[in-house]
DNA sequence: CGCTTAATTGAACATACTCAAAATTTGTGG
DNA sequence: CCACAAATTTTGAGTATGTTCAATTAAGCG
């Protein structure tokens, strides 16, 4: 089905599909890394997720019947797979073992972002970079060296996961450094100590 | 308490079940009002969502096999009936309609989700306690006088709905007074001036 | 009533934001 | 490969917004 729809390349900053709009399929990510966002209140940015190799975009939207939540833009090259709707919800209605999947998605999405919300309303700043620096590790993994987060963001990027505003984002990034929990190469961040970054985000799970 | 399975009794301030726990079944509420509440740091509350009449608890930690993500408390006295899981996984495979009826109801809670993770980081106390008595209005209605909100919260609880400290809570609502947004009859709420409230919450949808 | 819980008020304090400016890095065209 | 422009990072200082703590008043309940 998908034949040459793989042909979809994104070059690094541009949009594959804009809150607020709605969707007439799937995406589906051969390669490259992709941040889900939403604007707020004065264009403030709140990055709600990642999307890596294998993972599919657009699916809630689909599933929902609702406009897009949330923007999705390429934070590198990436390589999309389109999937149109009829054919999605063709395979979804023969094959009820995929709705249960889809599901079980859902649930998982969810507690994770009810989760995030605790996380975010009471914990302090320097518990939110934290566990923004361990999202990014498990989402985007290490490199050969088996410490440097696989993934480029600028400061201001991590602020918007966190909900922390630029400056303070800096400032905390340089507290880690200076408690060894982590180091920087240039825009690359090394997790030096695992253990102490996730006692300080205060992971309860 | 009752001993029938179909009409399980909750009084005011009981537990229907706890995060953590894991779950075997469905509860459907047949009467009164029930708050889903997280705990966070050193037992600080968070309410996610509120469950009245006809709602139903606990599907997703069923669909999804998971521990329930919050706790369910009584606010008032309640009748609710309990499905066993096996029951509702019967139904749920010769009926394929249900499952997307499910999916949908994921969605939505989903986006609601995300959509108050940007409302309470990127808003202030004020707007963001107007939204939750926005909230509040949506989800209990209003009494026959048409502005009174039909649900008793303590000033601690609606404050964490909004994130919001007990002090902050009762200074912003006696603002929100001053305003002439709403008024104070004992521990109700009457809503004088939705169109200002919603105008102080800054909602966007 | 008497007791417990909740609401209220005041004041000190802390945390993180904002604003401004400088330093550094990155990107681009010649 | 360099020079310039743009974007990002960094630093400092002042400030706002809410939190916390303590004490008082009011309300709910047995």
């Amino acid at each position: 089905m998908g034949e040459d729809k793989r042909n979809n390349l994104f070059k690094k900053g541009q949009v594959i599909f804009y809150e607020g709009n709605r969707g007439h399929g799937l995406f589906c990510i051969y390669s490259g890394q992709v941040k889900l966002h939403k604007l707020g209140e004065d264009a403030r940015e709140q990055i709600v997720r990642f999307a890596v190799k294998g993972d599919v975009l657009g699916y809630r939207s689909l599933l929902g019947n609702e406009p897009y939540s949330a923007t999705a833009t390429a934070l590198e090259d990436c390589a999309v797979c389109y999937i149109p709707r009829e054919k999605f919800l063709e395979v979804l209605e023969t094959n009820p073992d995929l709705s249960l999947r889809a599901i079980k998605l859902l649930s998982h999405d969810l507690k994770d972002s009810e989760e995030r919300l605790i996380n975010i309303t009471q914990k302090k700043v320097i518990e939110r970079i934290s566990e923004a620096l361990l999202i990014l590790r498990n989402k985007f993994g290490l490199q050969e060296d088996g410490k440097t987060i696989n993934v480029v963001l600028t400061r201001r990027e991590i602020g918007n996961i966190a909900s922390v505003s630029t400056e303070t984002t800096i400032r905390t990034i340089a507290e880690l450094v200076k408690l060894g929990a982590i180091s920087l190469r240039r825009k690359r961040i090394e997790i030096n100590d695992e253990g102490q970054l996730i006692g300080l985000a205060k992971v309860v799970d």
